[in-house]
DNA sequence: TTCATTCTCTGAACACTGTTCATATCTCTG
DNA sequence: CAGAGATATGAACAGTGTTCAGAGAATGAA
């Protein structure tokens, strides 16, 4: 079991998920093709397991970010850990960003309430609560996660290679997108 | 020529993209699955050109937005078009960013020269010169919009399936996030 | 018109893929 | 020790993308 789960993950980071085999994943694990179905339903759920270990990385990651007393700071800090992992372990993100495309009822009840999102609405919660963030749309902590969410996945889904006239070092772009707009969700001015 | 790529539509339209086969297309099209080699260098150049018309057809969209006198209303109104664009032909939508994931030199001049992109570095130029909007990070118009742009492409990304606590209609919590993104850099008040 | 060249399509073949299943082999329980 | 349940195998099946020799059609030159 564990032993399949670490020839995916040697496979999957050397070749990119979608031509990760499952032959070559069996072969590697010293199984025949046909054992892995005792241990999964079938090659896509291999995967999924996979990703829901990816996701738990991310999670550990983004939940070792200190606290500071403002809000913004903390989304901006929380922002950064995302990036980071994104940059780190694209391979990684990727296979989480995959899973998330293929709707299953289980797996989105995780993301929301596990690991990952939750730290971000919470952390905008925490903020509304104090009024250091406004909510224009009325719907609470959530809305204004997906709204910093997205941006960051977002960021991360264009990358360097598309934008060629911004070229070299995101990082600095990005913080200033960010940046404004946490500046937009805030009621006080965000430190620079 | 013209009749594989309408048969490579249909396919990609009905089964997705990764599920269309080559060999479904050619049968579709009326021809052996070799004699596509003739036309095209592999699968993926195919599922290319039929992404290529589908960037056509999101830049057309957006080149019909009206153009007000305010920045960020146009910014707003660019941002909408280009979330219905993707609400309306998901497929379309996946065909056109999936591409995007895949590194081509050739293709990231298009995507940033060509319509789509190019529209909204526009009206970010122009939003700059009039002082209407402030940049943060100093790197200009291209900066703003991929700011924006990744914001757009992140919402749509993570759509409603995932955020079962988000639930039913996103489109007053996309138009929230995008204007608390556009009051963030702008430098007036952002009309509600 | 006739010949030669170039283009285009076919159909078979190759090496893969995910998945199934009868068979065999282990391991644990009574 | 006998039997039951789990687990592995290896062959098979239907599908995939891709290549390629050969057949035909189209084109241009003499």
């Amino acid at each position: 079991m564990g032993e399949i789960i670490d020839a995916a993950r040697s496979v999957v980071l050397e070749v990119g998920a979608e031509h990760a085999s499952l032959r070559e994943i069996a072969r590697r694990a010293g199984y025949s093709p046909g054992a892995l179905y005792n241990h999964f339903e079938n090659r896509e759920s291999l995967i999924n397991a996979l990703a829901m270990e990816s996701v738990q990385v991310l999670g550990a990651q983004l939940q070792s970010v200190p606290t500071p007393g403002n809000a913004s700071d903390r989304l901006m800090l929380l922002a950064g850990a995302y990036l980071d992992f994104a940059e780190r372990e694209p391979e990684r993100y990727r296979l989480v960003f995959d899973l998330l495309a293929v709707p299953s009822a289980r797996w989105s009840e995780f993301i929301v309430h596990a690991y990952p999102f939750s730290l971000i609405v919470q952390a905008c919660a925490e903020g509304l609560a104090r009024r250091e963030l406004v909510d224009r749309s009325g719907r609470g902590a959530d809305a204004l996660a997906y709204g910093l969410w997205s941006l960051v996945h977002g960021m991360v889904m264009l990358s360097a290679h598309h934008l060629s006239s911004l070229q070299d070092d995101l990082t600095p772009l990005r913080r200033a997108a960010v940046a404004a707009h946490l500046a937009g969700i805030s009621t006080t001015e965000v430190s620079p």
